[in-house]
DNA sequence: ATCGTTCATCGTCGAACGTCGATGAACGAT
DNA sequence: ATCGTTCATCGACGTTCGACGATGAACGAT
């Protein structure tokens, strides 16, 4: 097991509780993070393609992964993998929708990784 | 040539103008960077001997590779390689001081950093 | 029950990264 | 002029990344 987050198809339908339309209040206090957290989340958007993903699920509510794959010059596998390391990193989350993925930025997570850069 | 910045010991002195002391006031305007450039400043953190260096010229003034290496698990030539990419990110500085060279961060690049997280 | 859509995961392969020891340039001191 | 210190660069090696096509699970619709 590598610690999935939540979109795990291909083995239990898993599901959790993290919703995806987070309330737009909660923001919790949000400590900056230590070297490797903050590494770890700054490998994450350490690609052209996240960070225009970030963007893309920030500007938008579309969210579902075939709106993120037809937005970028790349495979859809490719597009998924990066979908799962931002997730993974607590950027964005999933949330299965069907025969689909709808994802959306994770604002604690954001906040954190501000918070980090803050701090330096 | 792979377009330096600095530091350019083993052929020409390179006598440039960036200077290490920088005054604590201008801040320019500091635009969000692109997606190249954001993705490109986040992967010079996106390491945790990297966000280390960092924060340790953030919270002193000594800047010499020397002291950094003491400071690191790490042997001499990789600190330096992890210097180089800080610095070629834009996000320190490096001034040669005689026989020794002093570093300290680039306030501009790090608002750089800090405005390309915040847009997004 | 079958079919089409959607999408995460796997396997592969070349490129880039991280680490180290060795080397030698630059400089101060002798 | 020679020596010791400091540090950037090089070469090598193993690891990780990024991209892709292929595969098959989950689900809605027929």
């Amino acid at each position: 097991m590598t610690a999935r987050s939540t979109p795990t198809r291909r083995t239990a339908p898993s599901v959790e509780s993290t919703e995806c339309s987070t309330p737009p209040k909660a923001v919790t206090s949000t400590e900056a993070p230590d070297d490797d957290t903050l590494a770890a989340m700054a490998k994450a958007i350490a690609h052209p393609a996240r960070v225009a993903i970030l963007r893309l699920l920030a500007h938008r509510e579309t969210c579902v992964t075939g709106d993120v794959v037809a937005e970028l010059p790349l495979a859809q596998s490719t597009v998924s993998e990066h979908l799962r390391i931002l997730r993974e990193a607590g950027l964005i989350q999933g949330e299965i929708e069907g025969p689909r993925t709808r994802y959306c930025v994770n604002p604690n997570g954001l906040a954190a990784l501000r918070a980090g850069v803050a701090a330096l």
